[in-house]
Formats: C-alpha cells, sequence, structure tokens
DNA sequence: ACATTAATTGTGT
DNA sequence: ACACAATTAATGT
C-alpha cells in the first residue's frame, strides 16, 4: 500500500510525510457506486485519493442531483478540509464512480501537519484552489452554456477522468448528473450520433471524437 | 432456439 | 413534459 502512496503522492509530499500518512492513515477500497461522503454529514477524517474518480455532487430542495466536479488520484475533497477543520457538516454528497482507493487521515493529524510539513500545506491550499476553479467552471457552464454544450462538456471530462473512449451510463443516468430529463438527453445524443461524434449503444455511447 | 418480460431509447404532439 | 412506439438485453422454457 505505501507503493501506492509514492506513486501518486511521491512528487508532492516529503518522504517523512508520506511514512506518517501510511501509519496514521487507513486504507479503504470503495466499489463502484459507493457512498464516501453524505451530505448533514458530520466529517471525522478526510480521504485522500489514491485511485480511481469520486464525482461531488450538490442536492436540490427536490432531492434532485447535480454534478459538481470529479475528482482524480491525486485529489481531496475540498469540502473534507472546511469541514473537519470548522467541524461542520458536509453540503455536498461524494460517490464513487469507479473503483477506487482511498486513504482516509485522522483530522487531529492534518491539524497537526499544517504546522510540520510545507509540503502539506501546499497540498491542502493548491487543493482548494483548483477545486475552486472548477466549481466557477460549472458554474458558468451552467449560467452560460446551452445542455448540448454542458453534455458536450460532461462526455469531455469524462472520457478524461475515465481514461476510456466509451461511457457505460444510460441517457436516464447522464441526465440525472447534469439535473435534465432523460429524453433532452436523448435527443441532443442523437444529433451528436448524426454529426458522427458518438455511437449510441444500450447503457453506453461510444465516443468517435469530440 | 424461441417467447416473454423489463428496461432503455426514440419520436410525435 | 408526456405518452407511446420501438428496440434491446435478460431470463425462462
Amino acid at each position: 500500500m505505501f507503493k501506492e502512496l509514492t506513486t501518486h503522492y511521491g512528487h508532492i509530499f516529503e518522504e517523512e510525510l508520506l511514512k506518517e500518512i501510511n501509519e496514521v492513515g487507513t486504507f479503504k477500497a470503495l466499489s463502484e457506486g459507493e457512498k464516501l461522503m453524505e451530505i448533514g454529514q458530520y466529517i471525522k477524517s478526510m480521504p485522500l485519493l489514491v485511485s480511481g474518480v469520486v464525482k461531488i455532487l450538490r442536492e436540490d430542495n427536490d432531492g434532485n442531483e447535480l454534478l459538481l466536479y470529479f475528482l482524480e488520484d491525486g485529489d481531496t475533497c475540498a469540502m473534507s478540509l472546511v469541514c473537519c477543520m470548522g467541524n461542520t457538516q458536509s453540503e455536498v454528497r461524494a460517490v464513487a464512480e469507479t473503483k477506487s482507493k482511498v486513504v482516509m487521515l485522522p483530522v487531529e493529524k492534518m491539524e497537526e501537519w499544517m504546522f510540520r510539513f510545507k509540503s502539506w500545506r501546499n497540498f491542502v491550499l493548491t487543493t482548494y484552489q483548483s477545486r475552486l476553479n472548477e466549481l466557477m467552471e460549472t458554474l458558468d457552464s451552467i449560467a452560460f452554456l446551452n445542455m448540448d454544450e454542458r453534455l458536450l462538456k460532461y462526455m469531455k471530462e469524462k472520457v478524461r477522468v475515465t481514461k476510456k473512449n466509451t461511457i457505460y451510463n444510460t441517457h436516464q443516468e447522464i441526465a440525472y448528473d447534469l439535473n435534465t430529463s432523460r429524453v433532452v438527453i436523448s435527443r441532443l445524443l442523437k444529433k451528436l450520433e448524426n454529426m458522427g461524434k458518438v455511437k449510441l449503444h444500450r447503457n453506453y455511447v461510444k465516443i468517435i471524437s469530440l
């Protein structure tokens, strides 16, 4: 397990910090669709994503979901950082998009590391920055882009994080992520298929070119 | 191999 | 948005 840590975090953290993470952290394997964090939950330990993809969702009053962004290996959830420090409830839900591995770190250690390790401080700050940027981007796309452009963006993102040129989701599932109706997604995908950009199948979509 | 059924996808209003 | 048609995959016989 230590090996996996070093391959993904070796460039970022110094040797000593890696060792400590390995000591105090507990590894956890997530299967696809497994919930890592629920809305309203208090966070007592924060996850470092070692491998896989986790999606971060927001929920509206009626229980509709909206995808905020994806976390890849080497990322951590910015929400958990805030919640741990401030001991407040999570505002988001985190679900494993693919099989994933995380290492859970106790809150007390995180604060201690903030003082002791420069690399840790940097890590926290930069993940903060990048998560905020991603959030701005999705905000932009919701505010300024049409659904067809959002779908395109969504698929590009999905292809990038999963490293597959096939999206294994039903139209309905995609619609949930983008908080729209299935029919809209079906129609847009059909258009893309006619343009030769994708090939539609049941339960999956093959990407030809975006 | 065929029929039945359930889920997903397509289309017109 | 809704209703319904068409298609596909899964399952049983």
